[in-house]
DNA sequence: ATGGTCGACTCTCGA
């Protein structure tokens, strides 16, 4: 079994590298981030001409998430506590549960939208410790915090940062402190692995300023599973790329 | 490295 999470910051400008993306790495499960479509619009079709299902929820121009997978979820919903619908999808395939979550950014850390944020994470949470860790359950998604050090490229001048702040920091890790395990991090220990690339830092990917902000989170009985974890860099050289890459996690059956 | 760029959608915002 093979699960990805991509933001790929508007899905209609990014068709050109998600479906041959897909279609080359036959991903089980494919998380969108900021797809940036109302419903309406979604490109559905060009998913089901190459064998996938897509759920998805936007409200067009900003957010938006979508899931894209081989097999129909037997159970879809969106948002958190009836809010933010284009930001959270939940399904479930058989035993097993998929979440799919676009955390706010914040803006500045004295803004109103970062109290949002850590509200936002707290109550994600509370929702997340609801659930039974003994399950299989994923969670992907864009979650606009670098966990550790080690996930920027420069941790000191970054402390003030609405993804690097300490108070995201310790609210994201509440999650991972329910037993929520971070594959890429479970495989690479020790590794400098980016995920995401400013558009607006000139020469980012090759100086290597970048940021892991994007994460493949699961619960023990999946985690142990893992064989593979690994950001795709490929995109990131293709003709009007996102500025994220995509994370990829590969499951013993 | 928030400034740059990029994508959505208007006469500018969010990331």
């Amino acid at each position: 079994m093979k699960v990805a999470t991509f933001n790929v910051n508007s899905i209609k400008s990014r068709l050109h590298i998600v479906i041959p993306w897909l279609k080359e790495n036959k991903t089980d499960f494919l998380c969108l981030q900021e797809t940036k479509v109302e419903n309406r619009k979604f490109p559905s079709s060009y998913f089901h001409r190459i064998g996938y299902k897509v759920v998805f929820q936007g409200k067009g121009g900003q957010s938006g998430v979508a899931i894209a997978s081989i097999r129909e979820p037997d159970e879809t919903s969106f948002g958190l506590d009836g809010e933010d619908e284009d930001r959270l999808i939940f399904t479930r395939f058989g035993d097993l549960k998929l979440i799919n979550v676009y955390v706010p950014q914040g803006h500045k850390i004295d803004s109103e939208k970062f109290v949002y944020k850590l509200k936002w994470l707290e109550k994600f949470h509370e929702w997340l410790k609801s659930f039974d860790l003994k399950e299989k359950i994923i969670i992907c998604g864009d979650m606009n915090v670098a966990p550790e050090a080690i996930d920027v490229h420069s941790p000191e001048k970054l402390k003030n940062h609405v993804c690097f702040h300490e108070d995201a920091r310790k609210a994201y890790k509440k999650i991972l402190e329910i037993g929520f395990v971070d594959l890429l991090r479970k495989m690479h220990p020790n590794e400098r692995i980016y995920s995401f690339y400013d558009y607006r830092v000139k020469g980012a990917m090759e100086k290597g300023l970048g940021w892991r902000v994007d994460a493949i989170i699961a619960s023990p009985r999946i985690a142990e599973k893992c064989v593979r974890c690994d950001v795709d860099v490929k995109p990131r050289l293709s003709e009007r790329p996102s500025d994220h890459l995509p994370i990829i996690a590969e499951f013993l059956d």
